[in-house]
DNA sequence: GTCATTTCTTAAACCAGCTTAAGTTTTTTT
DNA sequence: AAAAAAACTTAAGCTGGTTTAAGAAATGAC
């Protein structure tokens, strides 16, 4: 969903003032692998996904790559604190899926905000459902690694799909080595 | 800290408007235990505490309290997902320490929305910090037991003083018995 | 101040999920 | 179309953290 139509559908404003709120972002066309943030880059845009697929996530003390979030069509996101705060990133941002991205600096955010009442409300909208979706998270990361799949499944099944496996085993915090034996084990109870 | 000041140091708007808000929130008195919101309850209203403590937990399906989330003075807490759908709480939320708390329930809410522009750039920012922290948690959850809880005894050294360790165990996610362990292997180290 | 309840500790047996390593399949690159 | 790289599978051995159970310490109730 275009990131105009998404203002329009969660604040009911007019056309005119959302267009002069779209102007001030810019429009990015990414390709898979694409590295939108790295760790320890100062942490300058927040993007909207129109299209494509991106993924938060970060090298922990193995080495390996932990993703914390994933963020497909209508989703926003970044390092938050670090986008805030101007400071360094603690995570990477990468493109799983191509696509196009909207991209918006802190200064140009903050005085867009600060012109447009409607886009407080978008944002207090927005980070309602994401924190809304965080709790919930929680909730299914104290379940068993099989039960965490399964409600996983049940509501992504498209998502499940367009990712690489090890992506979601990271996801879902499990090596790809133990997804990978869930699924014939699954398989084969059916 | 009062709800007013909180309010008035997010926002920094006048003290007449704040007064008006506050009026539509009732204050009142907890005790150590009390259940706030039970689960497969209507979840009405929505929580700021002033003073002391409270948690939000499910009980999982061998029968175990998980804790999702603490909230401390100047924390607000409530299922989001259910008070803003107006449905059955999937979590329940507990007193673990005594104090003072205000709250407000949903109609109430939507009306001081619209009416007062400030208490959306107030709610965006309360939303916009407890994503962040969600992210911070995400991350420290990808840890080892162990370095989850010395992440979170630097983070918090006063807190743990204050809570039932088998409250900490539950919401870093282990056993309150593998958590005696390892403090004890800490304290031998020194 | 005493009894009852809840919380905390300890330790042994156990298991869900990880590691390692090697082979297979798929995707990407040229 | 071939070669290279990345993703997925399989299986054996291992380990961080759980379970169970019983006793000790702290807290709360009357």
């Amino acid at each position: 969903m275009k990131l105009h139509q998404h203002i329009q559908k969660f604040t009911a404003s007019g056309d005119e003032i959302v267009q002069s709120i779209i102007q001030k972002f810019t429009c990015i066309h990414t390709r898979k692998k694409e590295l939108l943030l790295g760790e320890g880059e100062r942490c300058t845009d927040y993007f909207y996904v129109e299209t494509g697929c991106l993924r938060l996530y970060f090298v922990d003390e193995k080495g390996a790559e932990q993703t914390i979030q994933f963020a497909l069509e209508g989703w926003w996101l970044t390092d938050l604190d670090a986008f805030h705060k101007n400071a360094a990133a603690a995570y990477s941002i990468q493109v799983l899926e191509g696509g196009t991205v909207m991209k918006i600096n802190k200064p140009a955010l903050d005085e867009l905000m600060k012109k447009y009442p409607v886009l407080e409300n978008y944002f207090r909208q927005v980070y309602q459902r994401s924190y809304s979706a965080a709790l919930y998270r929680f909730k299914t990361l104290r379940m068993s690694k099989e039960s965490s799949y399964d409600l996983f499944e049940s509501n992504y099944p498209d998502f499940i799909q367009r990712i690489p496996q090890k992506m979601l085993a990271s996801f879902l915090g499990f090596t790809p080595e133990y997804l990978s034996e869930l699924r014939k084990r699954k398989a084969g109870k059916k």
